[in-house]
DNA sequence: GCCCCTTTGTGAAAACATTCACCAGCGAGG
DNA sequence: CCTCGCTGGTGAATGTTTTCACAAAGGGGC
C-alpha cells in the first residue's frame, strides 16, 4: 500500500457518513454506484478508494453496510479514543465544544485553556478553563485544537507541541511552523469566503470542478 | 487562459495575507522565492500560479508588493463588497458575526436567520434575527452562510437558492444538492478531526503530504 | 449446469497538477 | 556599453489523481 492522498481521507469520511446514514435506514448492502451518487463521484472512485485498503465488496452485491462501516471506522482511526486539548474558549472554543458530533466520534475534550483572565477559572461544557501557561508542563493530548485570535496562534502551537500532541487542528487563518513528523490541519473559512468570491467574480459565474467541491 | 483548479485559489488566497504581511513590514518589492518560502511551496509554484493571470512581475526585481496585493484582490473579487446572508444565529454563526475579518475583505452579513423562536427578534450583532420563514421572499444577497444544524441544512440550502443566492457557504457536515451554476462551498470539522485520526492512526505516525496540508 | 444480469477490483489511459530548466529582462558596477 | 547576479515567465517533463474499460465473481431462474 503506497501513500494514500488526502482526497481519499476525506471521501473515507463521507463514504462512512453515508454509510451511517443507510445503515440507518435499514439497508444492508450497498453498491459503489450509490455510495458514489450520495457523493456526487464516480462509482470507480469509491471502488478505487477502498481498493487501496483491502477488497470489502463483493462482486454482484456490493458492500455490506455493517461491514465497510467498521473497515472505514479502523481505517479512520475512529475505533478508539482521542484526548483533545482545545485552547481559545471564545466563540469557535464553545462551538467545538457544544458539537456532541465529536464525541460520538471519538474525540473528547479533556481540556480547556485560554488566555484571558476574564475566562480563566469559568466552566465551559463541564469545564474549568485554565490559563494558557499552564499548558506547557502538561502532558497526555493526543490532538490540540488552536481556537485563538491569529496573534498568539504560533505562540499556542509552540506550546501544544511541548505538551506532546501529535496533531493540531488550527482554524486562525495562519500557516503555522511545527515540527515534522506531526500532523496539521488548517481550517480557515476566511479562504473559504474568497474562494466563494472568486468563483462568483469569474466571468460567465461560478462553475463547478471537481477536488473537495 | 484555461480553467483555475482549487488549488491555485486557495494559494492566491494564501498569497495575499503574506502580501499583507510584507506590506506592513514596509517591504516594497517580494521575489516569488520569498512569497513561496511563507507558504512551504516552490517559487515555481508562485510563478506559475500568477501567470494564470498576467504578468505582475518584473525580472530581476520581483512583484512589487502593493501592486500584486491589488491584482490579487481584484482576481478574488475581493475589490467589491458581498451581501451576505446568516442562516442560524447559534455557535458558529455567532462566531462568524463576531469576526470583524470578513467586513475588512467585502464580506457583509446584511440578515441573519434562526428557526428558533427563542431567538427571533433578538439582536446579534446588531442585526436582529429574523425567521427563517422570511427567507423565502427576499432578495438581494450573494452569499449564504449555512450554520444550521445538520437536520435542516438541505432545506436552508433550498430556501436561499430560492433567494437567489450565487453561493453557498455550509458549515454543516453533508454534501448539499444546489442548482449547477451554483457555487458551493463546505467546511466540514468532522471531517478534518477524521484525517487528523487517519495521520495519527498510521503505522509510522503522520507523514506530511502536499495538498492543502 | 448454464445463461443472464449485476457489481467489484484493477491495470491502463487520460486528465490534471507540480516541478524543472532555461531564456529573457532588469539593475548595478565598473 | 559590457558583464554579472538575480529573478520572472513558460514549455517540457515529471508526478499524481481520476476515469475508463474489462475480466472475474456472485446469485437467481430454470
Amino acid at each position: 500500500m503506497s501513500r494514500i492522498s488526502e482526497s481519499t481521507v476525506r471521501r473515507l469520511s463521507h463514504y462512512y457518513r453515508v454509510l451511517d446514514e443507510v445503515a440507518s435506514e435499514g439497508k444492508r448492502m450497498i453498491s459503489s454506484h450509490l455510495l458514489a451518487e450520495r457523493e456526487g463521484i464516480t462509482s470507480a472512485q469509491v471502488r478505487k478508494d477502498l481498493s487501496y485498503f483491502g477488497s470489502f465488496g463483493r462482486r454482484g452485491l456490493g458492500y455490506n453496510v455493517e461491514h465497510l462501516r467498521t473497515e472505514i471506522r479502523g481505517i479512520l482511526g475512529l475505533d478508539r479514543r482521542w484526548r483533545v486539548a482545545l485552547v481559545g474558549a471564545g466563540h469557535i472554543g464553545s462551538a467545538l465544544l457544544a458539537y456532541r458530533g465529536f464525541v460520538e466520534q471519538g474525540f473528547d475534550v479533556v481540556a480547556v485553556y485560554d488566555s484571558d483572565p476574564a475566562r480563566i477559572g469559568t466552566t465551559v461544557d463541564g469545564l474549568v478553563v485554565q490559563s494558557v501557561a499552564e499548558l506547557a508542563g502538561t502532558q497526555g493530548y493526543d490532538i490540540g485544537v488552536i481556537a485563538t485570535p491569529l496573534r498568539s496562534a504560533q505562540e499556542v502551537a509552540d506550546a501544544l507541541v511541548a505538551a506532546g500532541v501529535r496533531g493540531i487542528l488550527n482554524f486562525a487563518p495562519r500557516k503555522l511552523k511545527i515540527p515534522a513528523g506531526l500532523a496539521l490541519r488548517t481550517v480557515d473559512m476566511t479562504m473559504e469566503f474568497e474562494s466563494l468570491s472568486f468563483a462568483l467574480s469569474k466571468p460567465g459565474g461560478p462553475r463547478r470542478r471537481r477536488g473537495r467541491e
